[in-house]
DNA sequence: AACTATTTATAAGA
DNA sequence: TTCTTATAAATAGTT
């Protein structure tokens, strides 16, 4: 549906390569996208690019659910296939708390059902590997600006030591003139210092 | 692209819902194929039909493989995003969630130290494990009371195939006696039978 | 990113 | 389901 008619192969030219690519990436999700709102089914779509960019889109229901689902059914498949944890984890593990969950509809143990517990604990990791990430920005951060502080601290002392050199040399005068160690000034560090922000 | 235009909206007849479905899935299919053929990508394609069946296509490389790559590209995010959608209607846990989510506001807000973010990180590793403990102990619990009742159920399928027995050996007789497969009897099974405990 | 000549997909009907 | 066909939609090449 062009000027010309394409042949279904490889199109050698890189850009319009890049081009197709992008145009009907696009159609592609919107096809996918009027199917699951047409006939109430759920859709996901993954899209690997030849450079090994990753694009993914899901609709109908949460793309993960999509996933887990297909893990589910082909449990032997998967582990054939000697995949890692991550996707173990969408068939043994869920699949029992699926059985639970659909043999107990809405059991309560002490008033917390698994259904729950395992919610607060992804909810929990989610915050943690958010934390993590935060702390380890921030630490970054922070080793920049005292990086940068005892640079300028090594510039204060050379200019102090010359000037004790200038001193000596014109002989004893207002030793007051003179830091103490503990009294460095920071007049020379940047207003905005970037510390802990 | 046909006799008339057509809403994209839920389309309520049953039958050429599923006309549409597929007319489209199939069309949807060939598409991917294409893309993945002109521009060199691998794609992977999941669909759920509204009656719960799953079809699945892809095409450039195995599915499992794109799935994988997914996953490991997303493992911190899986948790999270799954997650995401389930509303977070815990009572009890209520509390703690309400905490970690203004810890986590907080620490985003800037002007939190180090020390404060190594603090967020302890707490949320020891609720987490304290989730993980609370979970694993539940799971216990059900697993056994679904042992539990598996040993009912076999106890009573014997007992049921004794009495058949005996009545065989006591000679042909009302016959419309004999239960079918689906009509079995639960009288036999404790009142209180501690299934959901 | 737009445009537009064509091709392609598909809705309704058989 | 499958085919047909009028029409809507997607898109290849162009600007």
């Amino acid at each position: 549906m062009g000027r010309k008619k394409l042949e279904i192969k490889r199109i050698e030219n890189k850009s319009s390569r890049q081009v197709t690519f992008s145009k009907r990436r696009s159609g592609l999700v919107e096809k996918a996208r009027q199917l699951s709102v047409l006939c109430d089914a759920s859709i996901a779509l993954l899209v690997v690019s030849s450079s090994g960019k990753l694009y993914s889109f899901s609709a109908g229901d949460n793309l993960v659910r999509i996933l887990d689902r297909y893990g589910k059914q082909h449990a032997d498949d998967l582990k054939a296939l000697d995949l890692q944890s991550k996707a173990l984890s969408y068939g043994s593990h869920n699949e029992l708390l699926e059985l639970v969950d659909s043999k107990l509809v809405e059991s309560n143990v002490g008033g917390v059902s698994v259904d729950t517990l395992v919610q607060l604990e992804g909810v929990l990791e989610n915050a943690l590997s958010l934390t993590r990430a935060r702390k380890t920005e921030l630490m970054l951060k922070l080793v920049d600006s005292l990086k940068e502080k005892e640079k300028l601290l090594k510039e204060e002392n050379q200019a102090l030591a010359s000037q004790k050199e200038k001193k000596n040399l014109a002989g004893a005068e207002a030793d007051n003139m003179e830091m103490s160690p503990g009294q460095i000034s920071d007049i020379n560090l940047p207003v905005t210092l970037p510390l802990l922000n």
